[in-house]
RNA sequence: CGCGGGGUGGAGCAGUCUGGCAGCUCGUUGGGCUCAUAACCCAAAGGUCGUAGGUUCAAAUCCUACCCCCGCAA
C-alpha cells in the first residue's frame, strides 16, 4: 500500500486529511506545527490537523523547525508527501525524499497568487472566481509544475470565510480526483507560466487598516476579504474601531474619503469613500467591545457618533 | 505574573470617581391616531446590576477572590 506523509496545519487543511484518510493509502504520519499559546490567556492549542489525526489515532510529528528537524519523515519511508497550508517552507531533500514526489494543495489558480493568503487576495482583488492547484513542489513557493487545477466562482457577497470553506471542499475533491493518477503516473504536468505569476504575501498589519481615499468598491473588498480574519478597522473619535461587514452603495454622496454622510433611519452608518460614492457599515466592533450590529451601536452611542465625522486611518 | 477596555430588563449604553428610590435610547406587548406606515401619541410588562465573600444603617457604586467577553502585544 502506498504510503502519504501529510503536512498541513489549520482549518483549512483538515478535509484534505479526511479524504486521504478515506482513501485507500496509508497515512504514515501527520506533521503540524507545533501547539501554540492562543489569545490572551495564553491557552497551548493544538492546531486543527493536530486534533482530527488523533481523532483516527494517526501519529503526529510537531517540529519547531521543519528546516532542522525533518528526519522522522524520512523514516516514515513515504512513496508520497501531500501539504495543504502546512506554515513551513520543506527543505530540497525532504521534498525529493518520496519516490512519487511532494505535492501541494493550493488554493488559487496558479501561476496567480502565490504565497500565503491566496483567499484573502482574490477577494481583496477583487477576482469573480478563483480555484484550487494541485502542484509538483519545488524549493521556490508556488512554482512547481501543476498536476490539476478546479475552478471556483466567487460571489459578490463572499467573504474570506465564505470562500474558505468552499475551497476547502473543493480541494479535498481534486485531491481525490487526482491521487490515483499520481500513483497511475498517468498525468503531465505543466509548467507555470512565469510572467504571467502574482503574488499573495500573508497579511501585514499595516494592511488591516482601510483607506477611505480609494474607491467605494475597494473599500467593500477590503472589509470582505479580511472577515472575519483578521478584519479591517478605522479609527473614529481616537476610538479604533473594526468593520466586520459593509453594503456597498450605489448614489453618489457629498462628504471627504472617511466622512458620514448620514444615518439611514439610524439603523445604518453610511460613509464616503474615494469615488464619491460610499459604504453602508452594517457591522462593527469597538475596540474592547463585541461585534454588533450598527443599528445596535448607535442605540448606545448616538450621542457620540454624528454625521460628519470623519474615520481617519 | 505582558499592557489595556468591559460584564447593568431582549439589544446597545449611562450611572461607579463622591455609597442613598434601577435609568436612557431602541425593541416587545396592549391601546390610540391615521387612507396608511418601520411614523406619531398613551400605557404596560420585562432586572439574581457576571459569581462568591467582606465593609456599612444602606452597595450597581467601596474592599478581596474568582469566572466570562473584547482591543493591543506576542
Amino acid at each position: 500500500m502506498k504510503r502519504i506523509v501529510f503536512m498541513g496545519t489549520p482549518d483549512f487543511a483538515v478535509p484534505v486529511l479526511q479524504t486521504i484518510i478515506e482513501s485507500p493509502y496509508e497515512i504514515a504520519l501527520v506533521v503540524t506545527q507545533p501547539d501554540r499559546p492562543v489569545g490572551r490567556k495564553r491557552i497551548l492549542t493544538p492546531p486543527p490537523v493536530k486534533t482530527e489525526a488523533e481523532k483516527h489515532h494517526i501519529p503526529v510529528f510537531q517540529p519547531e523547525n521543519i528546516r532542522l528537524d525533518y528526519q522522522p519523515i524520512i523514516e516514515a519511508k513515504p512513496d508520497l508527501i501531500v501539504t495543504v497550508a502546512y506554515g513551513q517552507i520543506l527543505p530540497k531533500e525532504l521534498l525529493e525524499t518520496p519516490g512519487f514526489g511532494s505535492v501541494n494543495v493550493h488554493a488559487s489558480l496558479l501561476p496567480q497568487l502565490r504565497g500565503g493568503a491566496p483567499i484573502h487576495y482574490a477577494i481583496l482583488q477583487g477576482k469573480d472566481k478563483t480555484g484550487i492547484t494541485i502542484m509538483y513542489m519545488v524549493e521556490q513557493l508556488d512554482a512547481g509544475d501543476m498536476i490539476s487545477q478546479k475552478e471556483v466562482q466567487i460571489d459578490h457577497t463572499d467573504t474570506v470565510g465564505s470562500l474558505h470553506d468552499k475551497l476547502s471542499v473543493v480541494g479535498a475533491e481534486l485531491l481525490k480526483e487526482t491521487l490515483p493518477n499520481i500513483f497511475d503516473e498517468t498525468i503531465q504536468p505543466t509548467k507555470q507560466v512565469e510572467e504571467e505569476a502574482t503574488f499573495a504575501p500573508n497579511i501585514r498589519r499595516e494592511l488591516e487598516k482601510i483607506d477611505w481615499t480609494k474607491d467605494s468598491l475597494e473599500v467593500y473588498n477590503h472589509i470582505r476579504g479580511l472577515n472575519p480574519w483578521p478584519v479591517a478597522y478605522s479609527k473614529l473619535a481616537d476610538q479604533q474601531i473594526k468593520l466586520w461587514q459593509a453594503n456597498l452603495m450605489d448614489k453618489n454622496v457629498s462628504g471627504s474619503p472617511g466622512e458620514i454622510v448620514e444615518h439611514t433611519d439610524e439603523h445604518t452608518i453610511i460613509v464616503a469613500c474615494g469615488d464619491g460614492k460610499a459604504v453602508e457599515l452594517v457591522e462593527i466592533q469597538p475596540a474592547g467591545s463585541r461585534k454588533m450590529l450598527t443599528q445596535d451601536y448607535l442605540r448606545g452611542s448616538s450621542d457620540r457618533l454624528n454625521v460628519g465625522e470623519v474615520f481617519k486611518s
